[in-house]
DNA sequence: ATGAAAGCGCTAACAC
DNA sequence: GTGTTAGCGCTTTCAT
């Protein structure tokens, strides 16, 4: 690979002028330049980021964490995050947690190793103190940890209270709630308190079933909805914590022989694309997940910027009514 | 951010017996590594590996360019790659090309001068010749590019025959298929050169439907699918290029009244997990994508070792029948 | 067993 | 306008 140097001997000049060219500064004859530009396009030349990152002190690149990559709603909202930090010259670095502690906390450790600007924390298995030690721009999702580090999220109460109070206005006596795991402190859990404090003000009978301790684990999401309708035969009504899930409850009446609305309706959560490709379309709670990303972007970047920041940062979502209620 | 400097000064000894500790190399007394051990994780030292990819010339990174996380196949397979890569210590530099070509040839660039080990490509908008400069290690997802660029797909033209025929054998007599684009360069146009020659082989009515021409566009699926029931009302199976692709069929289908498997039967393609929980369950030509993923990985592992490698990698697949047929 | 020094590729004073 | 030089944080001979 071609070097600055490589460069200079070709054309016969210092490195330093070379330097100029590629930065555009100071003053360098027309002629210069051009040989200059020309032994670079003929050496195939790409200037080494991993030394410039190292004199500047400054990589331009961020880190994503996030459970994994591979579910719908992380995946939007990575894709959101990398185009948007794309048009502000960021590239990401994405790391799956897959839930894993040790995981975690390496790539944490590997992000800062990496020189990274700031981090984007979507996955949440560490503890607070570990926090401290980051010592960098962070900004996290559905979590908060400290006055000082902001996050954001979707008004996840109101979503919840959105979702049940639909369900009792649809007419529906015995409602459950399906979620994942209520272990990890998020603030997505909201959306269970929601779910309780809605069904008992209105005194209508409920219940809970969390799929597992950590969410992501769809392969035995048919065997406990069945379990759930086995148990309960007449609930007539399900909030799924996440689209996901509801496409499996979806799949588990289909299998089961109940219809969806007329026997059971069902309310997502999360809005992802895949929603209203369902059968039946899923009526949901929408999070605005690409403003979500933005935002979480834009406080990233001015704490880059040595920019004050708002900490507490929760976006409005929407029930979209389709065919499953 | 503390450097090794930092740790030499408060141990008060020389920069090189720091580094000595940190890459377990040469003799130490076992008190001065203690001492040393222990400024480490006072300051919460963490070596600076840009600094170290600098001297190694060794990244312990590779690069990763597909179209768009945010489509099922893509993420799982990007999430395959990320974990088997950990395994092997190393990380992944994450490019979504957006099917944008400057984009695609920009991060080419950005990976290299990244000092990326070895890139896999995914996405495919930018010619061959742009290849030959690059002069790293690659492998290619659904593309021949030459006989120096290993790359690995699964059989598309198996494949396309496996599902066309499967049509056929359930009894469909008017048959389409629904593909994304047909423009790019890519194996995966095989499974339509497969439906076409099989549906002409068996002198059945068949038609092609491209939905559009980058094939991740899925806001107007419905409506061309529409348009083509419009056109064609007893077309009575169809064959989709993509689970994706798929499920806005049976979406449509809903919508339109129309009973699947018993008015229309739809194969689709991927065996992405989502395929399972469709309603119907999805009956789809199964790719091995993590195969697909791992076999990727080995081979750009076994390029960066000088290791020889097999240009052909084509993985069988399978076809899953489930409800819609 | 530890230190001194050179160098990875690049940039930015500071000279001339 | 262009060259010289020091230094970013780290590793690795080569001395001692």
């Amino acid at each position: 690979m071609a070097t600055i140097k490589d460069i200079a001997n070709k054309v016969g000049v210092n490195v330093s002028t070379v330097s100029r060219v590629l930065n555009n500064r100071g003053y360098i004859s027309d002629s210069l330049r051009e040989n200059i530009l020309k032994a670079m396009e003929e050496l195939n030349y790409q200037p080494n980021e991993v030394a410039r990152t190292l004199f500047r002190k400054k990589s331009n690149m961020i880190g994503l964490i996030i459970p994994t990559v591979d579910h719908p709603f992380f995946s939007e909202l990575c894709n959101h995050i990398e185009n948007y930090a794309y048009q502000h010259q960021f590239k990401v670095l994405l790391c799956n947690s897959q839930h894993d502690k040790e995981k975690e906390l390496m790539y944490l450790n590997f992000l800062k190793a990496q020189q990274v600007e700031g981090i984007i924390m979507g996955s949440h298995t560490i503890d607070v103190e570990e926090f401290s030690k980051i010592d960098l721009p962070l900004v996290t999702f559905e979590r908060a940890i400290s006055d000082k580090i902001p996050f954001v999220s979707s008004d996840n109460y109101a979503g919840g209270r959105l979702a049940t109070e639909h369900l009792l206005a649809k007419g529906c006596k015995k409602i459950a709630m399906i979620t994942g795991s209520l272990g990890l402190p998020m603030l997505s859990n909201e959306r269970h308190s929601a779910f309780k404090d809605v069904a008992q003000k209105h005194g209508v009978w409920h219940t809970v079933l969390e799929t597992d301790i950590f969410g992501f684990n769809p392969e035995n999401y048919e065997g406990v909805i069945r379990q759930l309708f086995d148990l309960y035969p007449d609930i007539d009504g399900i909030f799924a914590s996440s689209d996901v899930i509801a496409a499996h409850i979806l799949k588990t009446c289909y299998m089961m022989n109940k219809s969806v609305p007329d026997d059971v309706k069902v309310v997502g959560y999360d809005g992802i694309s895949f929603s209203k490709v369902l059968v039946p379309p899923l009526t949901t709670v929408v999070q605005p997940i690409k403003q979500m990303a933005e935002l979480a972007l834009d406080l990233l970047m001015k704490q880059i910027n040595k920019e004050p920041v708002q900490y507490t940062n929760i976006l409005p979502n929407e029930l979209i009514v389709r065919q499953t209620t």
